[in-house]
RNA sequence: GCGGCGGUGCUGGAAUUGGCAUACAGGGCAGACUCAAACUCUGCUGCCCGUGAGGGCUUGUGGGUUCGAGUCCCACCCGCCGUACCA
């Protein structure tokens, strides 16, 4: 053992771009990451995360979500467990249409070009890809089944056209509500401002499920994306309320205009109506004296919602249409406006006004004079002086200048109120939600084509089954950017009509690609099922998915529209569960070292390619993991990589060279004073089986930067030991065994190499490390037999002292009570109590002042 | 405005049910090894006072509960994300 005192490197250096490619080879040759779907002997663990968009490199975001997940998939296969972690591609979109306009060549092989390169990047991550399963959603075998799925929502009446004011984008066309972000309305996409145009356009009809979608009970989501999905659903219980018009001398009066209030108790507050511009009564009500300002106000409107609606002009306008409307509570007539505050496509498009109740109308009565009436108030303050609304709800408030209904407590009143008009058939108990139907049609080429023919005599007629599916053109004519080169190919155009079999043009729009992210897990279970989308028994078996992973920025996108078709296919029969997925993790995101979102135009980059091939998978991988918690994300370090290296270094150091001393160290090579190699051996055991306790709890909890830390200390301890009397022994190769387990799931590479080292070098056949199972605690190893108790006096840390491990609160109490520091801080004073916490934790001193 | 998340050393961050604040890293300083440097190794490193032993202070701010608070409660400040005339 002696010889090797001074010696430094007797083994080979650990050499990453040696090992991964080989053994990333072999994994593949033996087929380790292949998942057999129709093992029913274990438990199935379906682990997905989001598939990329093949925009032509993976980036650092992508390793960080990918390479924990990897972690998880094979920490679960550790455990016996049957894992599933394919991989994919989102292969329709703008990028690929943008790209081929620029360079004159076709989407689909830039998009091919991009995916084949992408394959390379994440093999190289050394991740447990079932690429067997791989769904590339530009494949005609994957989209013919998006038109599959469309005629079977539009049979059920879940898919339809209509006609309506959509959201606009110059460059990416159509875009659904979800897809509008900021208070200035940008594209999600391309950030360019969205205008307003009125088009025939498909939706799905999603509303349907306002409520069930209201409904988290069988889905996890992270808080934040929870709130975002209920806020976004926006459900608001009030009533409808009709209001008939009042005769005047150019209308004959009886027009029913419908208003939804979440406040019916505030019904006798109403001073006054407001509609929308685009509200279908306002021409008809409107007073010929004031036609041409009422007419000039809502081209106004409709002109500044396409073009530029600002949040900054929060100044009310509105004009009155010299007709009245009569409150149906007491029969009271009231003006009716037309306001732009009032939105159509929200409620009936219309409302009854409350200056005394809401912000809103408070402003609007201030700026055209109007009447403002408190109906709500808290006991003595029934005549209090208002200068805004007031919408303070407690629970005292009653009803004031409220005819039979005052005094009643305003709850109460307000559902009396629905209730009588109900009676009367002028009102009615109703629920309205924000959340708008799907809008899927976009006129775009590189998309799934929407499987209809419009013809002059049938209208609109699915494409029949047999004829899936409707495939994109090969040659697409841009003739410049912007335009659908679909609407301009005489072949894909012109069609016999399926019915008459007379000349009829197909529909031209393509779907959003949302809808291939919707159900791509699916398929992943049967990819080269050709005769349905799923294969019933493997989707029976298999999903919900378990656990999903990926980005929170499609909380109201993408996580939405997955649980919307999900609940589609199902009521279309094609599936018997809920949601599509048990549980759902959002990881951080990476910024650049400026803090910055990573961009190229910023230059503040991070290429992955260029860290695997320096520091090697393994290094890239746990860094990640260890810069701090998986939800958080953060700014990229450009140095912190190198501590996670060297501690891959050190295992390396440890594993094959326990013997070695290094000659920086004045004490290397001797155990510690005091302790004899038989203690040792208990230390180093008893922190092998504490890491693993520890360590098992951080990976069930996705908390990879502490099971790093973790493992680093485990590593520290056995460095300290290293060239010592205990380097070597059982308790140690124990260890080592232990941390390589650990560390397998997180760094796949470099513990495979060692463990066949490890096999090579005590004679036994190799088996690949990422099939053991998961070792065992042994918590008679933790145990120790003498501990360290800290000692307070008055909650203030005064001293340790050291006594047995199972010692009895009374000798815990003696011993704190005889340490010196205490006695000194006491100074004769006789403690008012002892508390010993935590079971024998800490002991604190309680003493008064004298 | 509303909703959500967060604020701990120079930096990233750690801290079961309230129980030794600053684990593990990065960076810095000092030393060993080296002709030298890199690599590697060892030690120190929250702030203030003190030569020292030691003492005091410290988790955005101010209060409170408690033997004991980063953790619980109240009020406020700051940052990030979402949302926006939703009746």
């Amino acid at each position: 053992m002696t010889e090797t005192a001074d010696s430094r490197t007797r083994v080979d250096r650990y050499d990453p771009a040696a090992i991964e490619p080989r053994w990333q080879q072999r994994w593949e040759e033996l087929g380790l990451h292949t998942t057999d779907l129709h093992d029913s002997t274990r438990a199935r663990y379906y682990l997905l995360t989001m598939y990329p968009y093949p925009s032509g490199d993976i980036h650092i975001g992508h390793w960080y979500i990918k390479t924990p997940t990897d972690a998880i998939a094979r920490f679960h296969r550790m455990h016996g467990e049957n894992v599933f972690l394919p991989i994919g591609f989102d292969a329709f979109g703008l990028p690929a249409e943008n790209a081929a306009i620029k360079n004159g060549i076709n989407p689909r092989d830039w998009t091919m070009a991009n995916i084949a390169n992408m394959r390379r990047q994440l093999r190289s991550m050394g991740a447990t890809f079932d690429w067997s399963a791989e769904v590339v959603t530009a494949d005609p075998s994957y989209y013919r089944w998006n038109q599959w799925l469309f005629l079977r929502f539009l049979e059920a009446g879940l898919a339809y056209r209509a006609k309506s004011a959509v959201d606009w984008c110059p460059n990416d066309g159509t875009l659904a509500r979800e897809q509008v972000e900021g208070t200035d309305r940008r594209c999600w996409r391309c950030g360019a401002k969205v205008e307003k145009r009125d088009l025939d356009q498909w939706y799905l009809r999603v509303t349907k499920y306002a409520d069930e979608l209201l409904d988290f009970s069988e889905i996890e989501f992270p808080d934040p994306v929870r709130t975002m999905q209920t806020n976004w659903i926006g459900r608001s219980e009030g009533g409808e309320i009709d209001f008939a018009t009042a005769p005047s001398e150019h209308h004959p009066g009886g027009a029913t205009i419908r208003v939804f209030t979440t406040r019916p108790d505030t019904l006798f507050g109403a001073t006054f109506m407001v509609l929308a511009p685009e509200h279908e009564l306002v021409s008809e009500l409107t007073a010929p004296d004031r036609r041409a300002e009422v007419e000039a106000y809502v081209a106004r409107a409709a002109r500044e919602t396409e073009i530029e609606r600002l949040s900054a002009d929060r100044e009310k306008t509105g004009v009155a249409i010299g007709a009245d409307a009569i409150n149906p509570v007491n029969g009271e007539r009231i003006p009716i406006y037309m306001a732009d505050y009032v939105l159509a496509g929200y409620g009936t498009g219309a409302i009854m006004a409350v200056p005394a109740h809401d912000e809103r109308d408070y402003a609007f009565a201030q700026a055209f004079g109007l009447a403002i009436r408190r109906v709500v108030a808290a006991p003595g303050e029934d005549d209090a002086a208002l200068d805004g609304a007031y919408v303070a709800h407690t629970a005292d408030e009653r009803l004031v200048n409220s005819g039979a209904y005052t005094g009643l407590p305003a709850d109460e009143g307000g559902r009396r109120i629905v209730a009588d008009l109900e009676a009367r058939g002028a009102g009615r108990a109703a629920v309205t939600y924000r959340l708008r139907d799907w809008l899927i049609s976009r006129q775009r080429y590189w998309g799934t084509p929407i499987p209809v023919i419009h013809c002059p005599t049938h209208g609109i007629v699915p494409v029949p089954d047999e004829d899936l599916p409707v495939l994109l053109p090969d040659t697409v004519d841009y003739a410049g950017s912007g335009v659908n080169p679909l609407t301009r190919d005489e072949a894909f155009l012109n069609v016999p009509c399926p019915v008459c079999g007379e000349p009829a043009k197909r529909e031209t729009d393509t779907m959003d690609t949302f809808i291939d992210s919707a159900w791509y897990w699916y398929r992943y279970l049967s990819p080269g099922k050709q005769d349905a989308p799923i294969d019933d028994d493997m989707v029976e078996t298999w999903t919900p998915v378990e656990q999903y992973t990926g980005g929170a920025e499609h909380a109201v996108m993408h996580l939405l529209y997955a649980r919307e078709f999900t609940k589609m296919m199902r009521d279309v029969g094609l599936l018997q569960q809920n949601e599509p997925w048990k549980k759902v993790f959002n990881q951080g995101q990476i910024l650049g070292v400026d803090g910055e979102r990573m961009s190229k135009s910023r230059g503040n980059t991070q290429d992955p390619d260029e860290l695997v091939a320096r520091y090697g998978a393994d290094a890239v991988r746990l860094f990640l993991m260890f810069m701090g918690p998986w939800d958080q994300g953060g700014p990229w370090s450009p140095s912190g990589i190198g501590g996670v290296h060297r501690f891959l270094n050190r295992v390396w150091t440890v594993t094959l060279d326990p013997h070695g001393r290094e000659g920086g160290d004045p004490d290397a090579g001797k155990l510690p004073a005091g302790e004899s190699a038989t203690d040792a051996a208990a230390t180093i055991r008893a922190a092998a089986h504490r890491t693993l306790r520890d360590v098992t709890e951080d990976y069930q909890g996705f908390r990879f930067n502490t099971m790093v830390a973790k493992l680093m200390e485990l590593s520290n301890t056995l460095y300290r030991y290293r060239g010592t009397e205990a380097a070597g022994d059982t308790e140690w190769d124990e260890a080592v065994r232990l941390l390589l387990l650990m560390l397998a799931p997180a760094a796949p590479h470099i513990t495979e190499e060692l463990w066949a080292r490890r096999a090579d070098g005590s004679g036994r056949a190799w088996t690949s490390i990422h099939t053991e199972s998961w070792p065992a605690v042994d918590e008679s190893a933790t145990r120790i037999s003498v501990r360290e108790v800290p000692v307070q006096v008055n909650g203030k840390l005064r001293d340790r002292v050291v006594v047995a491990a199972d010692a009895t609160e009374e000798v815990l109490k003696a011993e704190a009570l005889a340490s010196p520091k205490v006695q000194a801080i006491l100074a004769g004073r006789a403690p008012d109590r002892i508390v010993v916490a935590g079971g024998g934790k800490l002991v604190n001193i309680v003493v008064r002042d004298a």
